[in-house]
DNA sequence: GCCTAGGTCCCGTGA
DNA sequence: TCACGGGGCCTAGGC
C-alpha cells in the first residue's frame, strides 16, 4: 500500500465524468492497482477512485500541463473497461509504502439472513399457534422469505427486510397475487416484517391488507448470548448493556419474545433451523423472467386486494 | 488527517456487529472524527469504519487486553447514535498527520438529471412528431419524469433511469394507472427509457404494454462537445475518442439522434430546456403517503393493462 | 461471465 | 429533522 499526500486535480471518465479541482488530498494506491482519492471529510466513500483490477502509470506531464505547474501525471486505467482516472500532481507533501499482507476478512452478524433465521426459529412472534412451513419458499417469480401457517391453519407469506421500504410491499404483493391463485393455498395472508418500517410502506401495506411487524433483532437474538457470535476477538466488547437495544418504536402488532424453552415446541409438522426443511431452497433467487415467457404471457402481476 | 499503519483487531457494534481479526491495516482518521480501516485490497469500501460525526478516544488497554499484546485501545463513538468502533492496536508501524484543508468538491456529468435534460431536449428520439409537455410532471403519487405527446396527439409518460431495473417499471405502472383515470388524458402510453434495461424489467414492461427505449448518453450529448462539460481542469482529458462511446447493445426501438440543428424545431407548444416550462416542478419528489390519507383510502395502485 | 438483491449502504435534495 | 431516491453505487451469491 502506497500513501501519498499531494496537491492535485483529478479527472474520471467512464460510466460518467467527474472532476476534482486542485486541492490537497490523500492518494491511496492499493496492491491490486486500485486508487482512492480522499479528502479530510465526507465519509468512507472517496471523492474519486478507480476499482481493481487497474494499472497505475506515472508519466511526465504534457508540456502545457507542466507549464501550469503539473509535476507528475498519474494515469490509472481499469483493466477490463474503459474507465480511467487521471491525477495531475502539482506538489508532493508525503509519500510512504507499506506491506500489509492479505487480510483475513470481516465477520458479520445481524444482516437479513440472520434476521430470517431468527424469525423462522421464533415464528410465534407473529401470533400464538403460528408454525413454519418453510424458509425461501420458491415460486415462479422468486422465493418468499418465509411461508407459515397461522393458528387457524391459514397460509401466511412473510416478506422480511432490515429496512422496510415501499418496494418490499410491492414484492410481497406480487407473491400474494401468485400464491392466491392456488386454490389449495388461498387465501394467503401477507405479513411485512422489518426492523424498521417506513411510513409510506406501512400505509401502502395496510391499504393492501398486509400486516406490518416491527422486529427487535437484539431481543430476538436474546440478551443472554449477546457476545457469543463475535468470537475470536482478541479484544471483545463486553459492556453490551450500554448499547441501546433497539432504535425506533415497537408497534402494537409486535408480540412478546418466546422464551428459549419455547423454541422446541412447534405447532406445525415442519421443524425449522439450520438442518431442517427449507434449507434446500435457501439462497435461491428469483428466476430470470426470460426463462419463463409462458408465465409472463398468461398473466400480469396485479394487486390482490383493492380495498 | 492522520494516517496509521498498525497491526490491530477491530470490532463494530451498532446497526449490526462485525469483527476483524488481528492483521496489519491502514487506519485513516479524518478531521471530522470519522475512521476508516482499509486493507491492501478490495475496493473503496473500508473493511470497517465509523461515519462522522464521531469522537476518537485513545485509552490504555484493559489489563487482560494488555496481557494479550494490546498496546493501545481506540474507542470511536458516533456522536448521534450508539454505533461504536473499538480498535485494539498491537503494533504501530507508521504514523503521520497532514493538514489537507477543505475540499472544493466534485463536479459530475452523466447522472440521471443530465439524462432527463437531454431526453427532454431530444424528445423526438421517441419517434417522429413527438413533443414535450413537461419534465417532472407532478401527480398525487409523485412526479412523472417526462410527459410528452406523440405524433397522433396521445399522451406518453416516460420513466427515466440510468439503469433500468424492475422497480422502475413498477413506478411507471403506478403513474400510468393514475393518469389513465383522467378521461381528458387517457389513454396514456408508457415508455421506459434507460441507458441499460435489465432483461426482467424489459419482459415485465412489455407484458404491461410499456415500450422500452435504450439511450446512448454519449451520442445524445453529442460527440462534438465531449470535453465541454469537464471544464476548469488543469489537465483535461483530450483523447476522448479512445473511450468506447457506449457499452451494451442498442435495441431496435432506439431511433437516430437528431442533429444539433434540429434541436430548435419543436412540434409541440412547449419549449424544453433549462429555462423552459416544467422547471418549476423539477426536483419535486413523491409526497409522503401519510400526508394524503384520502387518496390512499380511495384507491389502490393497480396495474392498468392486464394482457 | 452476467444478473439479482442486500447494504453498518452513502448522500443529496426537498418537505 | 426526516424521508425518499440515485449511485461510477459495492459486494456476495446463484446460474
Amino acid at each position: 500500500m502506497r500513501l501519498v499526500i499531494a496537491r492535485c486535480s483529478v479527472d474520471y471518465i467512464g460510466r460518467l465524468r467527474a472532476h476534482l479541482p486542485l486541492a490537497t488530498r490523500l492518494l491511496l494506491v492499493k496492491a491490486d492497482g486500485s486508487v482512492l482519492v480522499h479528502s479530510d471529510g465526507g465519509s468512507y466513500k472517496p471523492l474519486n477512485w478507480m476499482s481493481p483490477p487497474a494499472t497505475l502509470r506515472i508519466i511526465e506531464p504534457a508540456p502545457e500541463d507542466a507549464e501550469l505547474g503539473v509535476m507528475q501525471t498519474w494515469n490509472v486505467q481499469h483493466a477490463k473497461s474503459d474507465d480511467r482516472l487521471v491525477i495531475s500532481i502539482h506538489e508532493l507533501m508525503h509519500e510512504s509504502s507499506h506491506d500489509l499482507g492479505v487480510d483475513p476478512g470481516l465477520v458479520k452478524d445481524g444482516v437479513e439472513a440472520d434476521l430470517q433465521r431468527l424469525l423462522a426459529e421464533q415464528i410465534t412472534l407473529l401470533g400464538d399457534g403460528y408454525s413454519l412451513i418453510r424458509r425461501e419458499y420458491m415460486t415462479a417469480i422468486g422465493p418468499v422469505d418465509i411461508l407459515a401457517r397461522d393458528g387457524h391453519g391459514r397460509t401466511v407469506a412473510i416478506e422480511l427486510k432490515r429496512r422496510g421500504d415501499i418496494d418490499g410491499v410491492e414484492q410481497l404483493t406480487r407473491y400474494l397475487e401468485l400464491l392466491n391463485r392456488d386454490p389449495l393455498m388461498a387465501p394467503v395472508k401477507g405479513v411485512y416484517a422489518a426492523q424498521q418500517i417506513k411510513p409510506q410502506a406501512r400505509v401502502l401495506a395496510q391499504d393492501r391488507g398486509i400486516d406490518c411487524l416491527t422486529l427487535d433483532y437484539d431481543a430476538m437474538r436474546g440478551v443472554d448470548d449477546v457476545d457469543s457470535r463475535c468470537a475470536g476477538s482478541t479484544t471483545s466488547i463486553r459492556a453490551s448493556s450500554d448499547v441501546t437495544p433497539g432504535r425506533g418504536t415497537v408497534v402494537p402488532v409486535q408480540r412478546h419474545i418466546e422464551s428459549a424453552d419455547d423454541r422446541n415446541r412447534w405447532g406445525g409438522g415442519v421443524c425449522p433451523g439450520t438442518t431442517g426443511a427449507g434449507q434446500d431452497h435457501c439462497r435461491r433467487r428469483r428466476p430470470r423472467l426470460r426463462e419463463r415467457p409462458d408465465y409472463v404471457r398468461r398473466s400480469c402481476w396485479g394487486i390482490p386486494a383493492c380495498v
